[in-house]
DNA sequence: AGAAATAATTTACGCGCGTAAATTTTCTAT
DNA sequence: ATAGAAAATTTACGCGCGTAAATTATTTCT
């Protein structure tokens, strides 16, 4: 138990008879120093329980052990368990991860990135807003501080890009549905403020294509982060109006299709793969949720620890070359197909 | 634009013709300087984009602008959207929220306050695990750092509680759930990690007495966060083996209830707040996505913002009596009942 | 045991800013 | 215009730690 307070890195020398740089030195990196002199520091330790003063450090170090992490809507599940994943990964590297949301506003991403500035994080990984971002700013960010983008991609911003792959996720999909026969179309927003959508369709249009089927696209209304919502109104537009083209309907993600197969039941129309139920519904996504919807979904699922995974090791390694890491790399991450109840 | 880099607030007084002082003074309280003053720092400002070092003003200042915000698990879209109303009011406060997320995890969450602590935030709100909580830990971060809990109250440590009035949000389903002369069962876990968890199901049992109506406990296996399988598993064994004791089933939680409506789907039994249907189901918090199941859920809400509001409220007036704040309060707020379609 | 290599110590400076005291400038009111 | 108040400036020190150079102590190896 602690004896006394200790006040400075300075005081700590004195009562654990060690010099205030191999003191210094030990909390930059314990195997610095030698076993025994290591073994008298950390029993010191124990005793007197002193931390040196982060700011301290930080102040005096190029390089801070500051990682930053900024999903654009973190009460969206998807993003709050890649957000868990990584922080995770960063505590387990030795670093300390700072977790913001841009809450889906451009004001609040940009506020995150100057916060982060502040803070001279190491690295960032951001998963930008997409459409909302603001982009010049962004660039000026990762021209100072090294930046890997996640999860949607800003064309030659940031060091590199991992994501996922969206023709594998909607080709899945699409060749499962078409499997029992059905035609799919696609549902999506009019607006999608992710760019993910925008490759959702296309890989759509274009296995459509190779599977020689008319595609049908449809577009709802709506704006903002409330997909379940959105989906929702959308969806008994659709459905009350009789405007779906097929008995097939593929979901741009899973949040739509919650919505979706929400309208469903309030309209009483039967979803499942059986060929007694009206409609079969599937999506993109593997949203935590997606197992509890009625019927539960079938889904295409990220691989989140993969993703995080090469997310980080990407980030050490432009840390640990300084901020160059030569051409940029975009990565993706295929999707595995979840089969359940809804087609 | 920045004509040239400036590294530190001498140069930046130098640019722009003010002694470092009153600059120093102005980024402390720009109403401190005289408007003129003000006036020609905030011009320098807009052409040298100069922001001062955090770290060394954090060093030299006892009391940082920081704020931190613990809950235990984020991934829960709860605690997402409380912490979003936290951030959100911080920033506007003029404070920098920090927000941590213990992932049900007792030892991240020592470490979450360990990171504080090295912060040296002004305040932090902190929504413990509860049962898995280290209690001493906790009684010592307390002590050396304004902390008001939330959410789920420790009796005795922290400055002040603020939480929601359980027996409210209880009284409030039981009695609607009853209107329809349906007997409520209460459908809980048998080891809840939360402790509002026990004071719901006193808050059942003191409500049935009170109507003179039988009551009846129903209690699922199951560890840990994953509520909405935990539900669901127990539901699953519970429907299957006709346990259910009345046809009115109120569930501790919205995600439980999400899993317990999963269950029933998928066993084909009918839910809803008409005679036809086979049982009701009513739970309390509101879930974001409690208007989406199937059917749509009728629970007790909370009020989020006078939640954030008021713990924010009484974390500053801490914070501004310098740590002080005489009695520890407990404040607790009422639910709104909304009416869906399950009950 | 003695030389070479390794590690710890001593000494000293710098980081960027807060802040206090004494002084000078600028503003406000008569 | 002038005294008094208010604000800005000058000067100077301190915060807690990183880090470099020179020196001394300890370990390792032949």
């Amino acid at each position: 138990m602690s004896h006394q307070k200790i006040k400075n890195m300075e005081e700590f020398a004195a009562v654990s008879g060690i010099s205030r740089p191999t003191i210094s030195k030990y909390f930059n990196n314990p195997d610095s120093v030698r076993a025994s002199t290591r073994g008298r520091i950390e029993a010191a330790l124990k005793e007197f329980n002193y931390r040196p003063n982060i700011y301290a450090i930080n102040q005096n170090r190029r390089q801070t052990k500051n990682i930053g992490i900024v999903v654009p809507y973190l009460a969206d599940p998807f993003f709050a368990e890649i957000a868990r994943v990584l922080e995770r990964c960063c505590i387990d590297a030795g670093f300390t991860p700072s977790l913001f949301s841009s809450h889906g506003e451009q004001a609040l991403e940009m506020a995150a990135l100057d916060i982060l500035r502040s803070i001279k994080p190491a690295g960032v990984l951001l998963a930008p807003l997409g459409r909302l971002s603001d982009k010049k700013h962004i660039e000026q960010f990762c021209n100072d501080i090294p930046t890997i983008l996640f999860d949607s991609n800003i064309e030659g911003i940031g060091a590199a890009f991992v994501g996922s792959d969206n023709f594998s996720f909607v080709s899945q999909t699409v060749e499962y549905l078409n499997r029992n026969g059905d035609v799919p179309c696609f549902f999506e927003m009019k607006n999608p403020a992710n760019p993910n959508a925008n490759k959702r369709r296309h890989a759509y249009l274009e296995m459509m294509k190779r599977l020689n089927l008319e595609p049908h696209v449809i577009q709802i209304e709506g704006n903002g982060w409330q997909f379940e919502e959105i989906g929702f109104q959308g969806a008994l537009k659709v459905l009350r109006n009789h405007l779906l083209p097929t008995n097939a309907v593929l979901c741009s993600n899973d949040r739509l299709a919650i919505g979706f197969l929400s309208a469903c039941y309030e309209l009483g129309i039967s979803v499942g793969g059986d060929k007694a139920s009206d409609i079969r519904v599937a999506s993109h996504d593997d949203h935590p949720y997606s197992r509890f919807t009625c019927p539960s979904l079938t889904t295409a699922a990220h691989d989140y620890a993969a993703l995080a995974d090469h997310a980080l090791g990407t980030l050490f390694e432009l840390i640990e070359s300084g901020g160059e890491i030569g051409k940029r790399q975009e990565t993706l991450f295929a999707a595995r197909l979840i089969m359940r109840d809804s087609a």
